[in-house]
DNA sequence: TGCCTATATTGACAGATGTCGATGCGATCC
DNA sequence: GGATCGCATCGACATCTGTCAATATAGGCA
């Protein structure tokens, strides 16, 4: 763990800030940046499709070929994008035998909750004044 | 309101499905591409130091002329970045005179943030089994 | 009326991104 | 060892995106 340093509550994605509540005060640039790269690795509906598929498989896990038959795309397009989302640290890579099983990281997806859910409260309170 | 058939809970932002969990059961490419183009709106660098200088500025809100010191960017482009985060629902626009003010939608921040934790939770209990 | 200020729009351009076919690589099976 | 299967990488291409300078619009003020 290298995250003890940063008061954040356990779960941080590795190599970047774990919260960063976008209403406490203005994010840096560097935040910024980390952040986005998650955001936009998730912003692309095929990756959104391919996440849920993951996280609605049994097990919570998938191999390349459970994911295929749902896309109109080639196998190559599929692939890179699971790599993208693993690049972002957004799924776990795994490989059994033959098969390359993909996780979602529970971590990360609390991270990006974490950024809109404190953003959602600081706006309504701002709402009200 | 008009999100009364879908047995949202209330806040769904206008013309987006508001609560779409992405571990319940895939999501459809209908889904995955309204839920991308808020997401796709969020995650560009810029963009997202916007929503953070508007959260965290006085009142919640922010005219143009507030935002522009932060950047290094031109006023085009700043309106421009405005623009794409309007048109996704995530803030609202308010002319008062000869200012435009900003304002992040407390809907959309809840909205975004509960497909990332529920998704979290379906991680977990998918990481225990 | 005319000028100034605040913001939006337009048109253009370089760089990033999604997609494919072809190919490479490692593991399994016969 | 050779064939096959599952997945990743490469190179190419069209499209999308972020950025700017120039210009337009619109409100306030003298």
């Amino acid at each position: 763990m290298s995250n003890s340093s940063s008061g954040c509550a356990p779960g941080a994605v590795e190599g970047l800030e774990c919260c960063v509540p976008l209403a406490r005060e203005p994010i840096t640039t560097e935040q910024a940046a980390g952040v986005a790269h998650m955001l936009k690795a998730v912003s692309d509906p095929t990756r959104l499709r391919l996440l849920s598929l993951v996280l609605s498989h049994e097990g919570g896990e998938a191999c390349v070929c459970d994911l295929l038959p749902y896309f109109d795309l080639s196998q190559p397009t599929i692939s890179h994008h699971l790599k993208v989302l693993h690049d972002a640290g957004l799924v776990d890579r795994e490989k059994r035998g033959t098969w390359v099983f993909y996780i979602a990281r529970p971590e990360a997806m609390a991270a990006l909750g974490s950024v809109f859910t404190t953003a959602s409260a600081a706006a309504l309170a701002g709402a009200d004044a």
